[in-house]
DNA sequence: TTCAGGATAGAAAGCGCTTACTACGATGTG
DNA sequence: CACATCGTAGTAAGCGCTTTCTATCCTGAA
């Protein structure tokens, strides 16, 4: 059917390992010798078996890429630095390219398991899982297992954009006692908790959110709000609760009283959310002066709100974001927000998937964010809030 | 090494064979058997070796998404489409699912060849490419045989957004004389150009960028502008042309005068583009009372010089976009644009690309587009710069 | 002139799977 | 009761490549 090797080598007149050889080069082939072959692969439009390859060789071209939505630009933008490594456009020899699998698994940690197991099967020679982590344990325990599978498979491991994996809620006594922690798991089953000397330590690029939101709420405080609203994402993501914390904190320390769940109201990760999270937030609190979303996005929900309900952003109300997507500095007011290097970030990733750059001592690096101050914040009205016009 | 189908066949106490038919479940196995093995498998952890299983079957489970730019999110949008269909969550079976394999190309015709080779030696189950095409009849030759040759191989191809490949320019009577057209391609050789009657045509999903473009001039004039100006993308891109000249039968058929290349900028099709050939486009043309832009992108660009310029959205200056991506129904203003189904388009591509869906009648389904007008279009000005009415 | 040793290239044994083809009871039918 | 048939499962031949081991030829030193 197809040309293989076998076809090659006879037209060029030596045997299939030669080819094999001149096409792989690694190994010493007379320049005569190699230019036949070159030619009659030419001539024959010969096209590597990359299965019949990888079979061999026990390796493969590809690299698995986990997003929670590949349409989301914060994981577009992870996902092109992370090709822009793996795929270098400059590089004349697009042999050593690898392909990135590009896997959305819309959050859920059963896809991630899921897609973890398609991608070991392709027997991909790197994972990277970005986007925050979902902290239940028996999730968090059946990750584990599954990158330690992955990785004695041979394939590397790296975490973009998600902190380590956390380690067992359960303190490790029991392993005085020689009985391992359990938990109960999604589908009711009992899950072994793994202790924390066996989690895997995959290479980790862990994003400063605790900073970042810590540094927007300073700069509205010290803009002399008192009363701001947070829109928080899904709780029980990692993301989530980095943020929130790194919210509260800078409140604490301003001596504002904000007790748990006080001016915050939980959503997605998307303008929906936000546009009703705003809303919800609007109505239970209407002295608010200011809005701290989780990310962009929910951000420009939120100024759909306030815009809707009369307010003027940030005249009436100030709103921040988070991550510094493209459109954050195009939006009207452009947004205060907390920039992310996703695209930096993807590449750094792209080279530890490589094993061209070496994982970080201790095996996380932690990413800063960058505070970029834009029109969406100013100081808070001084006098009554205007009437709503509902 | 790894654990395989023999060790799994040896636990269960089967053959290899068995194991591989109750794992494929293309072959009548009894049940206590069926489940013999499957507890192996399960004890062992077992995961099949994809490349030797494609080796073998000569198929894979992969397909490639050919993008300009995966950040953008134009393409995130389409290849999130994509994998809505060939790895559906909804699936139990997660061995029906397909892995997207997604190669950024930076609208390079030459990355495109590169990627299309490095798919076909993973032996991908097909092919889809999206955004426009260049025009280059060298170019276009050398698409047509990598797709001819793709094709051979038993992959499907499907083209996203881009219209089908273009008939050579050359009219065919060489064919009378036996000698096949030929032009210079882009290494300095001579490149034969297919008879219009060898072209692969591949299952086309075009978009209607004439269309949509006409129809957005169209409200331009129905609002009274008559000096319209256009931020044109990229000149050798099909999607450029088709917007253009969608644009220019509008004005055409309204009567307004505008020649060849009067009021137009070519530029990219990013927002630093629109700034500048806004700026560009007001230095020279300052009665202009509406621009169109190529897209959303450009458009947002072409908004924040306007800006700049002292000028307002759209008091003194209308602006369209295309598109629509999700920003631009929160920009403020709004933009008017021409909405493309990208999700459903990239969905659809994605069922062709499975071969769920039969390609359309004439290998070609034109999608159509969706005016949305929003607040960035209004009347031009009737002070300064009075709008002839008639 | 002879032979060690380097430079090349071939032979052949897998890599782990799929899939004819074959084998063999257990049914069912004439 | 013999034989065709069906349902199951095993045998074994590849799929197209990589790579170890081996063979050959040449070169230059002894």
């Amino acid at each position: 059917m197809a040309v293989t090797l076998a076809d090659v080598a006879a037209r060029a007149g030596v045997s299939a390992a030669t080819v094999s050889r001149v096409l792989n080069g690694n190994y010493p082939v007379a320049g005569t010798t190699r230019s036949r072959v070159l030619r009659a692969v030419e001539e024959l439009e010969y096209v590597v078996n990359g299965p019949a390859s990888s079979l061999a060789a026990a390796t493969s071209d590809l690299i698995g890429v986990l997003v929670n939505d590949i349409a989301d630009p914060f994981f577009g933008i992870i996902a092109g630095g992370v090709q822009s490594r793996i795929a270098p456009v400059d590089a004349p020899d697009p042999r050593g390219r690898k392909l990135a699998v590009v896997c959305t698994t819309g959050g859920s940690p059963e896809q991630e398991l899921t897609y973890l197991t398609l991608l070991q099967r392709q027997r991909a020679a790197a994972v990277i899982l970005t986007g925050g982590a979902v902290e239940d344990p028996a999730h968090q325990a059946a990750l584990a297992a599954a990158l330690r599978r992955i990785e004695r498979a041979g394939a590397r491991v790296v975490l973009c954009g998600r902190p380590p994996l956390s380690p067992p809620v359960v303190e490790d006594e029991g392993g005085a006692r020689g009985e391992a922690a359990t938990t109960i798991g999604p589908d009711g089953t009992e899950v072994a908790l793994p202790r924390a000397a066996d989690l895997p330590r995959p290479a980790c690029l862990a994003f400063d959110n605790r900073g970042g939101a810590r540094a927007l709420a300073e700069h509205l405080i010290s803009l002399g709000h008192r009363e701001i609203g947070y829109l928080a994402g899904p709780a029980e993501r990692t993301t989530t609760r980095h943020r929130l914390e790194g919210h509260r904190a800078a409140l604490e320390a301003a001596g504002l009283a904000d007790g748990a769940g006080d001016r915050v109201v939980h959503g997605r990760f998307d303008r929906d959310s936000g546009y009703e999270g705003a809303r919800e937030l609007l109505r239970r609190f209407p002295g608010l002066t200011a809005i701290a979303a989780a990310n962009d996005t929910v951000a420009l929900g939120a100024c759909a709100a306030l815009r809707e309900a009369g307010l003027r952003v940030p005249e009436d109300v100030s709103v921040t974001g988070f991550d510094d997507l493209p459109f954050a500095a195009e939006a009207a007011p452009a947004l205060t927000t907390a920039r992310l290097p996703l695209h930096e970030a993807g590449a750094r990733a792209g080279l530890l998937a490589l094993g061209v750059e070496e994982p970080p001592p201790g095996g996380v690096a932690v990413i800063g964010t960058e505070l970029r101050v834009r029109a969406s914040t100013a100081p808070p009205p001084s006098g009554p809030r205007p009437a709503r016009t509902d």
